[in-house]
DNA sequence: CTCTTGACGCACA
DNA sequence: GTGTGCGCCAAGA
């Protein structure tokens, strides 16, 4: 572990099951700031593993998918999601009441 | 070295 | 109910 607010995030949004989506405050949460909020998109922003990091499963607290995915873009994001059966409400905002991850189990 | 910005979220006026 | 500012962490100019 090292001991990183970034790291934090990354070893969290790797623990994020497939067919879920976490918002960056519950991710801020979790690693110990629950307003850092914004260290969680920057560190996704970077993402230094996006083979591990499913960003794609990480939205904003309204289910709203960010405007500059590191992958390829929003609309590859969403395509991600619906192929993991990932329900939306809108054309780029996740249905946080039916794939919201719950860290408590 | 210092200031500002950046995939956000919430409290206060 | 709406509008504005602040807080967190890190990196870029």
């Amino acid at each position: 572990m090292e001991s990183g607010f970034f790291q934090q995030v990354y070893e969290i949004v790797q623990k994020i099951p497939v067919g879920c989506v976490a918002t960056y405050g519950q991710i801020a949460r979790l690693c110990g700031n629950p307003r850092a909020s914004r260290a969680v998109g920057y560190a996704l922003h970077v993402n230094p593993l996006p083979g591990k990091i499913p960003c794609h499963r990480v939205v904003n607290r309204f289910g709203g998918l960010a405007p500059a995915f590191a992958f390829g873009g929003a609309d590859v994001q969403r395509n991600l999601l619906t192929a993991e059966g990932v329900s939306f409400s809108d054309e780029y905002t996740v249905a946080l009441d039916k794939h919201l991850w719950d860290p408590f189990g």
